[in-house]
RNA sequence: GGCGAUGUAGCUCAGCUGGUUAGAGCGCACGGCUCAUAUCCGUGGUGUCCGGGGUUCAAGUCCCUGCAUCGCCA
């Protein structure tokens, strides 16, 4: 058996954050697993790095689009190592070999008349990077960037997308695996219960020439996601390497929920009009809400990989993230709950069940494995046995319909037999009976044995845990090659292994370890005891709700922008909150004041005056900063998500 | 506005094609053990299964309707 797995490649507009961190460490999962199971896998992830808002970054940056997509590019192959992510290969869209076949496939399709030339007239927006509709537009303007679009009528280049509607209709009716979870499958096929419009793939050269030029017209650029979609066969080799004949037919790709339409789409008519077969599975995941609020730059609580392990460790992060989050659907990440899976699932009941059964195997057996006596097998090691063998079955299940969560959960349940079974059995008890020596050997036996199929089962989401627990059970070297069908049965323990107990596995951590909470978030309901309680003894860095409530935060209209002389930081801003006033902003850096009016921003409105450069700061305007890997800073607006009138309170 | 999903214990969620006193984990309370990372084991409680109608011998589970939240589409 074959397995091809893909996470999609991530645009380089935009540091690393969590979402990329579970996709990534979903797919290396899943390809562990596969692994374990007997596969030949193939594993691939990599960076898009085409397109206008590229452009645009790279310009706010100072550098060349190249220079640009070479740093960021390079920031998330850097990232997977630290969460232990280790895929075959990493793509990047300006690879010389993926833009040959981009073009390869473009002619292709064109060839067999499913390019068409045709005219379009339209509402242009930048920052989407398409065309809108008339009635997506609100007052004129893009509901999602606030700004006016260009009123643009160009040529262009159109992929006959309608002409496989209802091939795909029938493809996704006819395999119900094809989008899973099946909510999304719904969502696709009420989507395709609408005619499909075709879709423009070409941006003409005088607007974007950072982009794949079209073969048959150069000048024209490829439309990102039709050059993007593309690496998913170009990384095995499409169109005649042998690795293309292997792992296609098999593949399977990863995403969040927020580029279905491209993958559920795009992707298989595109792949239809080039003659190839669709990919086997779609895996649609939701997102993560950080402390209850959706993860976005402008609320400051944007989650990094990095900080996150150097906190917890790899192996804590990747088990919270999949034991943590039904597959589908979105979940919650706060550092309470990590902590509270750090404590009682990883310290307590796995890590705690380790360490006394290694431990009474170093008292009562002098430290090796013993022989079961066959003589004293009671029905507790059936039930054992039994349950070993169910957990196995089950965990495999789950782990290939992407159930990660009920799949350890299917491990937890076995881990907490073993728990029981050691204080039902009280091998302490049987140590002092030399009568049951062969009891006590059964017993330590069957809990040794118990520990090689959880350290077995739990290294495709735990590698690094794996290991030490492998070697804490003496099976470093065996266990490295291990299969679930070799090893995922019972009796793969053999008598006289010699054990080390080790360092513990999982620390328990204080509760009250955590980070200072961004602003803004919810703050718990409580009784009025505990809130006056609270405010007697609160975490350093945590403000109470009523300190919150003294800040006056309201949205402000800029109405007028300039710069402030020999300033070079400073813009003077007017505002309207509702009524007038004059802000001074260090934002010069990152906005000109051309692009500021008429934008919709959030302000402390009570903040006392102070004046900087001559000019009275009545207030203060909110911005999120982000720093990125070298050091370099990057201011954005705090803004609002929707029409709401200036002055409007922020609570 | 159209389509769809979700709404179950303090929290996070399981409950397949309707069938005995509605479940798990966490948290909480009490008890037990001592091999163990103040861990583990046992016991316990609370639920208008979102509201209102209906079908049925029987509904958390089906139908209608309302509310709330979310998503997709326009």
């Amino acid at each position: 058996m074959t397995t091809y797995i893909t996470t999609p490649i991530y645009y380089v507009n935009a540091m690393p954050h969590l979402g990329h961190a579970y996709t990534t460490i979903v797919a290396d999962t899943y390809a562990r697993f596969r692994r374990l199971a007997g596969d030949e896998v193939r594993f691939q992830t990599g960076t898009d790095e085409h397109g206008e808002k590229i452009v645009q970054a790279a310009e706010r940056e100072g550098e060349t689009p190249r220079q640009y997509v070479d740093r960021i590019s390079e920031a998330f192959r850097r990232t997977w190592p630290l969460l232990a992510v280790e895929p075959d290969n990493f793509i990047r869209t300006t690879d010389p070999g993926h833009i040959r076949v981009v073009q390869e496939i473009l002619q292709k399709v064109h060839d067999s008349g499913d390019i068409y030339f045709s005219e379009y007239s339209g509402h242009y927006c930048q920052g989407c990077e398409r065309f809108l509709t008339e009635k997506e537009l609100k007052d004129g303007k893009c509901p999602d960037h606030l700004t006016e679009p260009a009123e643009i009528n160009e040529q262009n280049y159109f992929f006959r997308m309608s002409r496989y509607q209802d091939w795909l209709i029938d493809h996704i009716r006819k395999n119900p695996d094809f989008i899973t979870p099946e909510r999304y499958r719904n969502e696709v096929l009420s989507f395709l219960s609408e005619p499909l419009e075709d879709l423009c793939i070409s941006r003409p050269t005088s607007r974007l020439t950072w982009g794949i030029p079209l073969p048959f017209d150069d000048k024209f650029v490829t439309y990102v996601w039709f050059d993007a979609l593309i690496n998913y066969v170009t990384g095995i080799g499409y169109p005649d390497g042998p690795e293309f004949e292997k792992y296609w037919s098999v593949a399977e790709h990863v995403i969040a929920k927020d580029i279905l339409k491209p993958h559920a789409i795009y992707w298989p008519t595109m792949l239809r009009a080039a003659g190839l077969a669709p990919y086997r599975r779609l895996h649609v995941h939701g997102y993560w809400n950080v402390d209850e609020t959706k993860m976005s730059k402008s609320l400051g609580n944007v989650v990094r990989p990095r900080e996150l392990v150097e906190e917890y460790g790899v192996d804590t992060v990747r088990y919270f993230l999949l034991r943590e989050m039904s597959f589908g659907l979105d979940s919650s990440f706060s550092s309470e709950a990590i902590v509270a899976r750090q404590n009682s699932d990883l310290a307590n009941d796995l890590g705690n069940l380790f360490s006394r059964v290694l431990t009474m195997i170093g008292k009562y057996a002098d430290g090796m494995v013993p022989e079961a006596d066959p003589s004293a097998l009671t029905g507790a090691e059936q039930e054992l046995v039994d349950a070993a063998e169910k957990m196995i079955t089950s965990y495999q299940e789950a782990m290939d319909g992407f159930s990660f969560h009920q799949g350890l959960q299917a491990v937890w349940d076995l881990i907490g037999l073993l728990n029981r079974y050691i204080v039902t059995n009280a091998p302490w008890e049987l140590a002092k009976d030399e009568q049951q020596a062969g009891r006590l050997r059964t017993v330590l036996y069957h809990l040794a044995e118990g520990l090689r199929l959880i350290a077995l089962v739990l290294r495709p989401v735990m590698p690094g845990a794996a290991d030490r627990m492998a070697a804490a059970l003496g099976l470093a070297d065996s266990m490295a090659g291990a299969t679930l069908t070799a090893d995922g049965r019972w009796g793969g323990m053999r008598a006289g292994t010699r054990v080390d107990r080790g360092p513990q596995l999982f620390p328990r951590l204080d509760k009250k370890k955590k980070k200072p909470q961004p602003a803004g978030q919810k703050t718990r309901k409580k009784d009025k005891k505990s809130r006056a309680a609270a405010q007697e003894e609160l975490p350093e860095g945590m403000i109470t709700f009523d300190q919150f409530g003294k800040v006056e935060l309201r949205v402000a209209e800029i109405v007028a922008a300039e710069k402030i002389e020999k300033a070079d930081r400073l813009l003077r801003l007017t505002l309207r909150a509702p009524e007038e006033r004059t802000v001074v902003a260090g934002i010069a850096r990152h906005y000109r004041p051309g692009e500021l009016v008429g934008k919709r921003v959030l302000i402390v409105a009570n903040l006392k005056p102070a004046k900087l450069m001559g000019v009275t700061s009545q207030g203060m305007v909110l911005a999120a900063k982000e720093t990125d890997a070298d050091g370099n800073e990057r201011l954005v607006l705090a803004t609002v998500d929707g029409d709401i009138a200036p002055g409007s309170r922020v609570a």
